[in-house]
DNA sequence: TAAATTGCTGTAAACGATTACAAGAACGTT
DNA sequence: AACGTTCTTGTAATCGTTTACAGCAATTTA
């Protein structure tokens, strides 16, 4: 690769001059300009991020970072691309990297971006509490939150109103007069499954039902774990008319344990599921969910990060985005 | 951030000394070392991945870079999956882009990552010749190829045998006693779609058919392409009695079509698709599908680079995977 | 006891860019 | 003609590391 030195010396110019005609910024007389482009283009001359990135501060490196807790879920797929898009449009690039949900990896790679002195992140935190989060917002470094927020640091968020799109579902599920309505939840920690849960019980109790702690079960939002409380739930003496599920892949593991036990939805049991899936409509049934604009919330966390990177004092923002039911025939 | 001067005044000793104890390399007193060492924990120090790389050639920056044509279908994303655990396993970051199977967007993502020095690259090339990724390898960069070949240049590679994973499809479909079967292939200049293709031919040709140009078409790999694909052949005035589709989002794509179009399968219309789904069991009706090693084919691309960054000459290597037909209830 | 060897540590030069400052040329002003 | 500007370019410091080399003290050898 070559390096300003071979483009300085084959245009007869000092480094300077020809960092200055890459950065477009001072004034280099017309011949001396046309000299040194010709050298770059014939020495093909890419400048190393590296090196620009030790030299400059803040925000010029062109590199953001984003946690997700697992790439192989749809939603974060989809979010991460709306990001992308984004980033790609601004000309940053991305470094991706999948937690697992897990603290070890989510500090790993955190301590990782930081190493890297990438010009931001965006994250879902693992938890409310999440201290490895907070510790790198602490050194300065810009921090937009994603879908889940952090209950402690005031951070840059985009969410979707989860409340809301529980509520919601289980006002479906009621009007469709199911009252034993089953809830499957993913690890309690993170603040969407609670504001998902606070609107399943609120939904019930402005139906005047009290949520029953025996029709609740919690996993880890993995499929496996979707089909295990499916079918604690199922084989219940009295098992619930309704499922509703908090989130895309524990409802395809819930249909599992459904589909094992060859019931039939939506007549043995009814189901909605939180997050759309690409492929919802051909599920044995097109299957009922809550849509979260997963695209659009990965697109808007880049935009806001790239503000708080050009502007760090600016007080944060939550962007919050709306869910929207999309009934097919698991209910 | 600490760094190096900051821990070698604390310690009272020269950055290099401090730089020493860090690589565990050359003898340091123990008095010494742990005096550093304190410092090093007061201070919390963490190297710049920046600094060292700039300074530090080939195969220590610990960041690879993987190329991917699209981080929303499943089958990448398991695939990204593998190399990650196993990336994360030696201590690698991993520099993760999504090309969209877009050439112009791959070229940047490849200047990005030369540009940031990764240690290697892994990558299905988006076409058999594809240029870009032969002008990286000429730098020396270590290139791994996954899933897809290049036909002119020799790489590491690490691929699925998709012609023998198509005949068995194809094979299979006969037995069932189909003689019109409808092909819904991809973009024709990937290796992986022609050995595909090739293997339907074959398959047919072996029962004493000729494949037939009428039942074929040609898509992008997209959900939305299966969809208008299976559309047009359904509408035939003679259509096909089976379809042999050649990627997971085409088949839910052609599923959709077959589910608008109210026809039972396997009875009207039997589908067999090319690559697994997570929920492939709960689809309507569950898939017959080959499945592909995407998990293995990741993370032994992840060891076949590793091994090529330290030890550059090694002469290339193919690792070929086997396929295995899943036969459910849609053939 | 002087010389040679060994062991530990420090100095300084990279890596490849950006940029403050200096310097020289060209120009205008008085 | 002398001086001050302005414009263009070069010099050198810097970012945070690694590492070749030098230097010094302690130890071994003659």
């Amino acid at each position: 690769m070559a390096s300003l030195q071979e483009v300085a010396r084959r245009a007869k110019v000092s480094i300077a001059t020809v960092s200055r005609v890459l950065n477009k910024s001072d004034k280099v007389v017309a011949g001396t300009r046309a000299a040194v482009e010709r050298a770059l283009r014939e020495l093909d001359y890419r400048p190393s991020r590296v090196a620009r990135r030790l030299r400059k501060k803040d925000g010029r490196a062109h590199l953001v970072g984003l946690i997700i807790p697992d790439i192989q879920n749809p939603f974060y797929a989809e979010l991460a691309r709306g990001m992308e898009d984004a980033a790609y449009a601004s000309e940053y690039a991305l470094l991706l990297c999948n937690s697992d949900e897990n603290i070890e990896k989510e500090r790993f790679y955190l301590g990782v971006m930081q190493a890297e002195s990438v010009d931001g992140i965006v994250l879902p935190p693992l938890s409310e509490t999440d201290a490895a989060v907070e510790e790198v917002m602490a050194t300065g470094m810009p921090v937009v939150c994603v879908d889940r927020s952090l209950s402690r640091a005031r951070t840059d968020l985009v969410e979707v109103d989860n409340y809301r799109g529980a509520y919601e579902a289980v006002t479906h599920l009621l009007d469709k007069g199911h009252r034993r309505i089953g809830l499957i939840e993913g690890r309690s920690q993170v603040s969407t499954n609670r504001e998902r849960r606070r609107g399943y019980a609120d939904a019930l109790a402005a139906a005047g039902l009290g949520s029953r702690e025996e029709l609740i079960r919690a996993g880890d939002f993995r499929q496996e774990s979707g089909r295990l409380l499916a079918g604690e739930l199922l084989d219940m003496k009295r098992p619930p008319t309704a499922l509703f599920v908090l989130n895309n892949l524990m409802t395809v593991g819930a249909l599992a344990a459904i589909h094992q036990r060859q019931l039939r939805v939506p007549q043995d049991i009814a189901v909605v599921g939180f997050d759309d899936l690409p492929w919802a409509e051909s599920l044995d049934p097109p299957l009922t969910v809550v849509r979260q604009p997963a695209y659009d919330v990965g697109r808007q966390a880049m935009e806001l990060l790239l503000r708080r990177i050009m502007e760090a004092g600016r007080p944060p923002v939550t962007v919050r985005l709306l869910p929207q039911l999309i009934a097919r025939r698991s209910t």
